[in-house]
DNA sequence: AGCCAGATGTCTG
DNA sequence: CAGACATCTGGCT
């Protein structure tokens, strides 16, 4: 039914969104994304953005449904810092403790993507990748051009572009792991795609393997990051003390930025105490629109 | 209310 | 080795 599952499982050559009717109402969507994004606080109108793009209201209202799966309205709500103090939990609760215990048992972790992770050994991690195979591939998502990474052992990489910034994102993947070796292969990355984005494929049964390749400290923050519900948020301090060092809150927030695995490795539900949302490596308005598109299917 | 330093782990030049 | 970071706190004006 939803359209952007369809288009997700097909492997779309580099370069080719740019022509394609998707691309250009991808352009649209982030259009609307980002201008809610940048002027949420004077609580813009359907009909405003619509007039701002020179588009019908209703038309915009079914193609942005169509791609985010909720309204351009609720994006909106969804995107106050009224809501993400929401996430944060009920005042008061110590924050941690309650939602990663929804997060373990509660229904809470009903439509929560399940993924078993394995970390690499500080040696693999010092060879920089070497002697590592890495098949890459670019695919449409709900979030722009996904550039997904594989290895044997499973997901390494998930990274994010739009159309004509694929090589830069690309760029700063491989250089991660600067002695691995890599090949395109869009037939071993587009299953991931599918596992990933569409919300019917996430299951116990089929855990989603995943690799961690990072330091010590880093994998040990992803590994809390993991344990986030769907839905909820945690701050950078919560993460800090989860890994057992409160005083490294500002370490968390520069591991946090440096994971490769986004989206699948929620680095988009860690926000500051306030309730603002700081950076993203792969731009704010794309985190905002994760969390949102977590709320529309929640 | 705003400004500033100090703490943390890791990366870059 | 000296900054720079997707932070936060407490103390100062």
């Amino acid at each position: 039914m939803n359209m952007l599952s369809k288009v997700a499982l097909d492997p779309v050559p580099e370069g080719a969104i740019d022509v394609t009717p998707q691309g250009s109402d991808y352009e649209t969507v982030r259009r609307v994304i980002e201008m809610i994004t940048l002027e949420y606080r004077d609580q813009p109108s359907l009909e405003a953005i619509a007039a701002e793009l020179g588009q019908s209201p209703t038309q915009l209202q079914k193609l942005f449904i169509r791609w985010a799966g909720l309204s351009p309205k609720a994006f909106l709500q969804a995107v106050t810092l009224d809501h993400a103090k929401r996430l944060l939990g009920q005042e008061g609760l110590p924050l941690l403790e309650t939602s990663y215990e929804i997060g373990l048992s509660g229904p809470g972790r009903l439509h929560d993507l399940f993924v078993t992770h394995e970390a690499m050994s500080p040696g693999e991690w010092k060879a920089r990748g070497s002697g590592l195979t890495i098949r890459y591939g670019f695919h449409v998502c709900p979030f722009g051009l996904a550039l997904v990474m594989v290895t044997d052992r499973g997901l390494a990489g998930l990274a994010f572009a739009d159309p004509g910034e694929e090589r830069a994102a690309l760029e700063d993947m491989m250089g991660r792991w600067r002695n691995a070796h890599y090949v395109e292969d869009l037939e071993a990355t587009a299953p991931y795609v599918g596992r990933v984005f569409e919300r019917e494929k996430w299951s116990a049964d089929r855990p989603l393997n995943i690799v961690l390749i990072g330091t010590d400290f880093q994998v040990k923050v992803w590994q809390s990051l993991l344990k986030i519900p769907f839905g909820k948020a945690v701050t950078y301090s919560d993460v800090a003390c989860d890994i057992g060092n409160p005083a490294a809150n500002r370490a968390v927030g520069a591991a946090v930025g440096a994971n490769p695995i986004s989206f699948v490795v929620p680095c988009h539900r860690a926000v500051a105490k306030n309730g603002a949302l700081t950076g993203y490596h792969w731009g704010l308005t794309r985190k905002r629109a994760m969390l949102g598109w977590e709320q529309g299917g929640a």
